[in-house]
DNA sequence: TATCTGTCAATACACTGTATCGAACCATGC
DNA sequence: GCATGGTTCGATACAGTGTATTGACAGATA
């Protein structure tokens, strides 16, 4: 502030509510408020800092980058996630349902998930648990399991979520949304180069997001089953 | 251009080295270009633009958004991705392979996979190749089968870049990188809350990337060929 | 009390995607 | 041949981003 007024003349600074005592956790928080109500494109440093009444250079005394926010904010959803169950195949299965339940919750997940190795405290935490419950099978066996159904669940939601945006950004629902792109597809269709393709789409049952995530998963779950039961197959 | 001068005084225009003939495929190729280069961050149309010798704004008479960009570059991809071979499994295990050998050709593509529905001319293309494909299998079929190899993939290949990028932002190797990470896993271990965690990762073998893809991969198609085996069970 | 030092946040910068708008251009009507 | 009206095009402008810099302030030290 420039002092070219006497201190008497000058206003008091605007009283601030609080000094407002900052945590990563606090910024965090609000990061995932508004990402969960507008998206991962309205967490901006400026706007979190903003939501917690602060300017937003503040943030860089509890973060470094904004990667590194991003960091915190998965870490955070790891903490929702908690795999349960008796046997490693209700264990797999109920950590494949949580991560799907957690980006139901946090839709934003989806972009981030499996974008960066996780290494913070509720990943490994996360990680125990399901290790733990995974003791019963044989130790080579674990991580290739973990690994399969941690890809394939990742990229599932992703397909799932990436579908439900795109509907909803036509403002439609499902099935709207199939008669708004059948135009598209039947000119494509028209033109006979897609003959396999449209037979397929037009005599296929349609199965919706729940179907479709547990069929394959539960194919993911068969195939380590059939690997489990053959052991020692190195190759 | 102020007529202030006479035209006698005013220079000729800066004969453009031509007036650059644009068409969406040269930008994409440009914009594709810049990704492999540098990454999906060195993609703006500023400099897509500039690689072109064109003003920015003039790309958007090709498109209607930057995100009108990227589904051209991840079409233009598609067009890489070319199953082969004969019989289910080998058909989707070609595609899987084609689609992380494209992921490894253009990094990028990592970011993008999954992220929304593809409706462009080569996907549409690559799809009907691989539902002529697998057109020995039942029709109700094919959908639940590509979906899990699809999401798999996407998953895997995303992982394995994720990976791949961290190893290199340390500046280290694959060797180095896990020297590194030592350290702060070491401490973490010490504190006594992993010790399910601890022992995998103390005594299981480490696959390399091939390995884990090929063993998750391997997994998916197995339970496929279950469900193929045992028809009619809705369920 | 005067000076130094380290902390903190306002300002500044380089960059983004895109709306706007004035000028140049070309086809048309007189 | 010339004015004119519609189009096209691209420079400028704007609102936003992440973050480097820097100047002011507070607390500690001589």
């Amino acid at each position: 502030m420039v002092c070219a007024m006497l201190i008497w003349e000058r206003p008091e600074p605007p009283d601030r509510p609080t000094p407002a005592p900052l945590s990563r956790e606090r910024i965090v928080r609000a990061a995932i408020r508004l990402a969960d109500a507008d998206g991962l494109d309205a967490v901006s440093l400026r706007k979190v800092a903003a939501a917690l009444d602060v300017g937003p250079m503040r943030l860089y005394g509890y973060l470094g980058t904004k990667e590194e926010l991003l960091d915190l904010m998965v870490d955070a959803v790891q903490a929702e996630i908690r795999p349960a169950g008796d046997g490693w195949r209700e264990v797999l299965r109920s950590l494949a349902e949580a991560i799907r339940r957690a980006v139901h919750r946090h839709e934003w997940y989806a972009d981030l998930i499996g974008g960066r190795p996780q290494f913070g405290p509720n990943a490994l935490a996360r990680s125990e648990a399901l290790m733990a419950g995974l003791d019963g099978i044989d130790v080579d066996s674990v991580m290739p399991a973990v690994s399969a159904v941690d890809s394939y669940v990742a990229g599932a939601v992703r397909k799932e979520i990436a579908e439900r945006r795109a509907e909803r950004a036509t403002g439609m629902d499902k099935h709207q949304y199939q008669v708004a792109y059948g135009p598209y597809l039947e000119r494509a269709f028209a033109t006979g180069r897609f003959p396999a393709l449209e037979k397929v789409v037009r005599d296929a049952v349609h199965l919706d997001a729940d179907e479709t995530f547990r069929i394959g998963l539960d194919c993911v779950l068969d195939g380590i089953a059939a690997r489990l039961a053959a052991p020692g197959q190195p190759s």
